[in-house]
DNA sequence: CACAAATAGTTCGTTATGCGAACAAAATAC
DNA sequence: GTATTTTGTTCGCATAACGAACTATTTGTG
């Protein structure tokens, strides 16, 4: 396993591995013994034994002597970032009000990387395959609140995702074209929100608006999901997305100075 | 800031250190400079900058060439708890049967050390005045939750949470002493479960029942909560707890072997 | 049950990782 | 402009962390 190229006197090694182990845990390897551990992150067996029993000693891992898993001490770093998120409090009173109205999913998301990361969210009804909680990651590129936070992004930025990003079709209908995503991205921009039909999973479909800081910066999506059956595209652009808008308005409107 | 008392050739203090520093980030500290970490965290001003240097490296913080702060990297190491949960996917749509049968909000919650902790929500609207989401803590003696967890203790880790709560109370009603907590959470134990009448919050009222395993070792608890002028603790007890108590056999009946 | 294979626990010599005091540089406050 | 505070950097040093190699235990197989 690297760490940087070079010798770096500013990098701790050591963090950057202990990161990794608690990132190997999964939802397919929800309890790993400590070889499982090593092969997974490259680590030796006698290294990766000292970062779990370290775990084990703060109390983010547990272990019934041969088996380790995390424990919940763990969603504490997580917690550490969303408690400091500014817009954190005030959005999820304003994403209930959104579902109360308009009985559909609601959920508030930022870009990192290639992806979003989910960071509040409100279900009403199971519309997609998978479970969606905070934390969970889909790609930018083909979903609504992706797109709209991709239009958010400065041009430098916006060219180097184009650069890095591989378009990959989800469903016939993904846009995985380069042309067309940026066209897309940047019709985004200018009607100021972002539906999205059936292109990360069939069936689904969604749109979205920014939330924008004080700075006009572009620092969050907010959407609503539905289920293509139920509910038109014309019904979203009608109904939902002046409830979107006003609700990305006030969230905005709550942020600190 | 101490580790383990004596050299522990398998305690990896950098590991530890450094998650600390991630976990010294919250709502009233979301980025600080260098030396406040260093401040809060008791590292000297050049370790807990290597800290620092290294979160950005890897992504999991960013600075702006003086403030540091967290970034949505740092979810992914609650999502690898939350995702390894055996009932965390199984758990959301339940949770909202719940909710939509009884227009209130309905949490899942787990027991970590003094606290519970949040591992899934399903929130209506606003019935406390604080926000609660995925990792939030509270005290486990004056929840519904907390009692619950607490019941399904085996008889010495109930005996080592008894020596080591500190009984603060949060409201007039809160029961605040051990003699009275202890029959509290013998009766949760033998109802099955537990109401809660503004212990927690003034105008709070919860309802809370086990998630047990296949071996019926209580692994969660699940309740709704509601505000105290909309729902008698009667009407909890016979409309809301049998749907509670389906929706807790459901979850666990889900469950993998 | 015996044996082989796999895995975990431990040791310890080694080294490079991470340390922090001290200084320089930059930013901030007055 | 000066004083103060904070950040950036260096580098000699101590030891934290390393991993190969061994022992011990567990698991699987015939």
């Amino acid at each position: 396993m690297t760490g940087p190229q070079d010798t770096d006197k500013d990098y701790v090694q050591s963090l950057a591995r202990g990161l990794e182990v608690i990132r190997t845990f999964s939802r397919y390897k929800p309890r790993m013994t400590l070889s499982e551990v090593a092969q997974q992150t490259g680590l030796t067996r006698a290294a990766a034994r000292r970062f779990l029993l370290t775990l084990v000693r703060e109390n983010y891992a547990e272990t019934d002597g041969k088996h380790f898993s995390l424990r919940p001490k763990v969603l504490d770093l997580g917690f550490s970032y969303l408690s400091a998120l500014p817009m954190w409090e005030v959005a999820q009173p304003i994403m209930r009000d959104v579902v109360n109205s308009l009985q559909e999913s609601c959920s508030l998301a930022v870009l990192d990387g290639l992806d979003i990361v989910y960071v509040a969210r409100v279900p009403t009804e199971r519309v997609m395959t998978i479970g969606l909680a905070i934390g969970s990651r889909l790609p930018a590129f083909c979903t609504s609140m992706g797109r709209t936070l991709l239009a958010g992004l400065p041009p430098r930025e916006l060219a180097v995702y184009y650069d890095r990003v591989k378009l990959e079709r989800r469903t016939p209908q993904t846009v995985a074209n380069m042309v067309a995503l940026k066209d897309a991205v940047e019709a985004s921009r200018r009607q100021g929100y972002t539906l999205i039909d059936q292109e990360l999973e069939m069936g689904l479909r969604s749109i979205a608006v920014p939330v924008r800081n004080r700075r006009s910066e572009v620092i969050a999506a907010l959407n609503v999901g539905t289920q293509a059956g139920r509910t038109s595209a014309d019904t979203m652009k009608t109904r939902f997305l002046p409830v979107l808008i006003d609700a990305g308005e006030r969230i905005a409107a709550s942020l600190p100075h």
